[in-house]
Order: structure tokens, then sequence, then C-alpha cells
DNA sequence: ACTTGACCTTCCATTGACTGGAAAGTCCAT
DNA sequence: ATGGACTTTCCAGTCAATGGAAGGTCAAGT
């Protein structure tokens, strides 16, 4: 599949995928002869890993051992599971936040409703 | 207190409080005769959310939002106390990622010990 | 009083991780 | 065969720091 098809599935922009491919941290996909860029789906699986993993704050060479780590124990270790499933829960807290801090803008009553709204989905979460 | 130990209690570099304050995020604290900028403990409280929220990847405006929200509305609902032990958990998981991916690196085995290690931490969190 | 070394100041340059835009090539539907 | 949406490379700009130079301050030791 082409960049642009990557990129809508794994969620991380084409020109970051080349960008992430320009530095080494994914591998060069072959390439078609108009020179387009081919991806198949484990690229996906992997372009979507290091774009949770950034944005949970690791740094482009914590992803690279991540990676490696996960390439190396994916498929083998049910552990690998158990921190993408961590990943996934980091990720949702963060959005939590981040919709907290904007929804609640400029709002100043002590008892702001979306306050409520991530009470239930910490409950939630950890429930 | 001087901007190195506030740096040191905060975990902030001193580089970074003095970039933090030049592009509005944190106050400019008051100055001594000799120039010396002045820290209370509040600073250092307002410094290690920063820190915290930044290595959890939410941008410089996140964090400006999240300061506002934090301010309002801390010491009036112990709801914040939530999305602190929250951030907490979140900074402890990805500590441990890195450490993991540090620690395994170059370990070729498929039931790398660290896993293990990983495995209880993780049900340290979640139980 | 003077020096030494660790601190502090500002300012400017560089880094890391993208992101935007130009200029040009490819693909495909009308 | 033409228009529009894709793709390519390359170079410049942004964001969030970080490093380093040049110099001022402070407390301790001699």
């Amino acid at each position: 599949m082409n960049i642009g098809k990557a990129s809508e599935l794994s969620g991380v922009r084409a020109k970051t995928i080349r960008y992430y491919e320009s530095i080494g941290l994914i591998p060069e996909p072959p390439r078609r002869e108009s020179g387009y860029r081919d991806y198949g789906l484990p690229d996906i699986e992997t372009l979507k890993f290091v774009q949770r993993a950034r944005n949970l704050g690791f740094t482009i060479k914590d992803v690279s051992d991540l990676l490696n780590l996960w390439n190396d124990k994916n498929r083998a270790s049910s552990r690998v599971k158990e921190i993408e499933g961590r990943i996934d829960e980091l990720e949702s807290m963060r959005r939590t936040l981040i919709d907290l801090s904007n929804k609640c803008h400029g709002d100043d009553r002590p008892d702001c409703p979306i306050l409520d709204d991530l009470a239930s989905s910490l409950n939630g979460n950890r429930a």
C-alpha cells in the first residue's frame, strides 16, 4: 500500500513516516517501479506502536529500544500484550486529561462538571 | 531559595526553569538585590507538576491549561488528587518501560528476566 | 583584602523531533 | 491528454529545550 494509506491506517503522518525512515527508526520499505514506497500490514503495526510510545513522551531512542524488544519478544511472550494494554491505558488517560483541560477552559466553578466525567472515566479504567 | 536549589528540589534543570519563565509558562519569581531569582516552596510544587506533565508527552500549551486548572481547582477538589495519583502511575509505568528497554538491551533470550520484573510491577500497579 | 570555586546572570547557537512548502514525477478517471 | 490527487526529494521553519560563552555574586579559606 502507498504511504497515504499507511498513514491513514496507522495514524502517523506521511511526512513523519518518511522522517522515521530517514533517521533509521523504521526500515526502508520496498519501492514500486514508480519509486513509491510500498507498505504491508506489519508496517502498520510497527507505526502504531511507535506512535503510541511517542505520544507517551518516550524519546526516539527509547522507542527504538522498545521496538527492538517488541520485535524480539512479540508473538513469543504474552507479557508484551500486557505492555501494550498498559500503553493503551496510558493513552486514554492522557486524552482524558487533555479533554479535561480543553473543556474546562474558562470554567471557574469549583465544581466543574467535567471533573465528574474524569472521575468516572478514571474509575472505569481502574475497575 | 536560589534557582539551583529549586532545580534540585523540583527535578527541573535550572536552564529549563529559566526557559519556562521566558515563555510565560511559569510566573517570574522575585529577584534578590543581586538579581538572583528567589523561589518559594509553592514554586517547587508547580515545577514538579509541569515536569511530570511534560514527561508524559503533554505539550507546553496542554501543560499551561492543566496548570490553570490545577491552580483553580487544587485545594478545592479532592478529584485533583486523583489526577495527581494517576499521573504518578503513568510516570512509574513509563519509567518501568524505559528500564525494561535499557536493561534488556542485547538480551535475546525469549524469556528475558526483566519481563518478569515488569510483569510483577504491572500487577503491583493494577492490584 | 584577596583569591578561588561554585553559584548566578543574559544572550546566542545548536539539538531533536518534527512540519511546511516548493518543484517535480506518477496514477487514474473523465 | 488533461486535471486532480497522489507521490518523490530537499530545504527551511517550528517547538521545546540544551549547551556554551562572557561575565557578575557569594561564602570560605588564607
